[in-house]
DNA sequence: ACCTTGACTTTGGGATCCCAAGAATGGTCA
DNA sequence: TGACCATTCTTGGGATCCCAAAGTCAAGGT
C-alpha cells in the first residue's frame, strides 16, 4: 500500500478493515492476525497495530486476553440502537441550544439550511445531485445544533459513535428502489417535507427559547430514521448493513469512510 | 519502564501522561514529541505513538497537520459538560430498561444496590471504608441498568467519555473538607439520602414500567452531580480539576486510572 | 537592511528485527 | 491406547533503524 493521500497509512488501513468487519467481509469472530493484515494489504505491522487499536477503540473488534484479535460484525440491531443513542445526544443538544442566550446567532445558518431543503423538495427532483445537497443541508443543520449548544462534550460524543454507517451526523436514509417509480419518488418527498417541518418546528422552538419542545421535537426527528429502517427490517427478515448502505443515496464507500470536512453520506 | 503488571506498556503509559495532562502538570497547548517522552518514560518510541493515539481519540491532545502533538488539557468547565452528556445517556438508558420486558431481572440487583447504601446511611459512618462501600454499590446501580436497558451503546458510549476523572459510571463526589465536621457530615448524609430516594423513586418507576418518570428522575439524580459541583465552583473561582479530585472520596491515581474490573472510583 | 534560498535539524511515520508468552503437536511412558 | 510433558511454532509486544517532510537558521544577493 502506497501512500498517496494526506491521510497516514493507518487511517486508510483502519478504513479497509473497517470497510470488510462492516459489510460482513469477514466471518463472524473471525480471528484477525498482524501478519496476515501485513501481507493482504502491503503493509508493516506498525500501522497494522495501530489500526487494529483504532477498530478496537470503535468497538469493531476485541483483543482476546493475550492471543490476538477477532472481529465484533454489528448487526442492524447494533446500528438501530446506535442511531437511538445519537438520536438521545442531538436532542441534549437542541434542549441546550434553546436555552443559550447567544442562540440568535446560530438562527440564521439554520434557516438557510431549511429554505435550501424546502427549494429542493419543491423542485420535486430526487436525483443524486438534489439528494447529496440535500443531505449537506441536513448535515449543516443537524451539525450546527450539535456544535453550537454549548456543550462540546455533545459533538465530541457524537463523534466517537459516527465511524458505523448511518452514524454520521445529519445522514439521511432513503429506498432507491422506491425512487425508480413515480409514486415512490411522491412518498420520499412527503417524508423530507415532513423531516423538514420538523426541522422548522425545531427552529422556532430554540428561537423562543422553548427548551422542552426543542428536545421533544428533535427527539420525534431522529425516531424517524430508526422507524424507517424497521420498515426496511419488516420488508427482508435477513436484512444486513450492506443491505442498509445500498438503500441509502451514496455509494458505499462513501458510506463506510466518512469524510473529515463537512460533506456528508447518509441521513436522518 | 518495566511491564511489570498485566496491562500493555501503552495502557500504562497513556494512564500516565493522561494524569498529566488532567491534573495540568503540562503548560497549556505545549507540545508533546514522541522522542521527550520515549527519555522521560524510558520505553521505545512504539507504545509512546500508541498511547498518543489513544490521548487523541480520548480529545485530551490534538494531532498538529504534519508535526507534533499538543495537549488540549481539560478545565472544570469540559467536567461539567461531559457529565451532562453521561447524565443525558443515563436518563435514555432508564427509559429504556423501563420499558424492556424482561426489566424484572434486574430489580433485584438494584434493590440490594438501594438497601446496602441505606444500610451505610443509616449506619452514620462517613469513613473511607464506608464510602469506598458505598461507591461501589452506587456504581453498580447505575451500571446494572446502563448494561440491562437492552441498548448496547448506551454504556459503550458512556464509556467512550469515562476517562475523565468524575466520569466513571456511578462515581460519586464528596467533600473531605466538610467530612471533617460533624455538621458536615450530617449534610452529606442528607445528600446520601437524597440520591438514595431518587434510586428507590426509579427503581419503582422501573419495575411500574413508567419510561417517562424513570428518565425524568433519572435526569434529575444526574444533575445533582452537576450542581453539587457548581457549589464548589462558586467558593472557588480558580477551582481547577486537581481541586476537583481532591474533593472525591478516593486517591487521585484510582480517579484518573479507573481500574477496569468492577471497583470504583468517585460519584454521582 | 531586507528578502530569498539553500542546507541542516528536528519530528513523525513506516519497516524490520528481537523477544517472551501461549497454543499446538508429536513423542514417550504408564 | 490414552494421558502427560516437552519442543516447536505462531502471535503480539517492544526496540531500533531508516526515511520523508517541515521548520529553522544562516548566508548571500538585491
Amino acid at each position: 500500500m502506497v501512500n498517496t493521500s494526506m491521510e497516514s497509512i493507518d487511517t486508510q488501513l483502519a478504513a479497509k478493515i473497517r470497510h470488510d468487519i462492516v459489510l460482513g467481509n469477514y466471518g463472524k469472530e473471525e480471528r484477525l492476525s498482524e501478519s496476515q493484515l501485513c501481507e493482504t494489504h502491503s503493509v508493516s505491522r506498525t500501522p497494522v497495530r495501530l489500526a487494529l487499536r483504532m477498530l478496537e477503540q470503535e468497538g469493531l473488534i476485541r483483543r482476546s486476553e493475550g492471543r490476538g484479535y477477532f472481529v465484533m460484525a454489528p448487526k442492524v440491531e447494533d446500528i438501530l440502537q446506535a442511531v437511538q443513542v445519537r438520536g438521545h445526544l442531538e436532542s441534549l443538544a437542541a434542549r441546550l441550544m434553546a436555552q443559550s442566550p447567544n442562540r440568535h446567532s446560530v438562527l440564521p445558518t439554520l434557516e438557510i439550511a431549511i429554505e435550501k431543503i424546502e427549494g429542493f423538495i419543491n423542485a420535486g427532483k430526487m436525483d443524486e445531485a438534489s439528494l447529496s445537497s440535500m443531505q449537506m443541508q441536513n448535515a449543516i443543520f443537524h451539525r450546527t445544533i450539535l456544535d453550537g449548544c454549548g456543550n462540546n462534550f455533545v459533538g465530541f460524543t457524537c463523534s466517537r459513535i459516527s465511524h458505523l454507517p448511518m452514524l454520521e451526523v445529519g445522514s439521511m436514509v432513503f429506498d432507491r428502489e422506491v425512487l425508480a417509480s413515480k409514486e415512490g419518488i411522491d412518498r420520499s418527498l412527503f417524508r423530507l417535507q415532513l423531516g423538514n417541518s420538523q426541522h422548522k418546528v425545531i427552529f422556532e422552538a430554540i428561537q423562543s427559547g422553548d427548551a422542552v419542545r426543542a428536545e421533544g421535537i428533535m427527539r420525534e426527528h431522529s425516531n424517524t430514521m430508526v422507524e424507517y429502517i424497521k420498515i426496511f427490517e419488516k420488508r427482508n427478515e435477513e436484512l444486513t448493513i450492506k443491505d442498509l448502505i445500498g438503500y441509502s443515496g451514496l455509494s458505499i464507500t462513501r458510506a463506510i469512510a466518512p469524510a473529515a470536512d463537512t460533506d456528508q453520506q447518509l441521513q436522518t
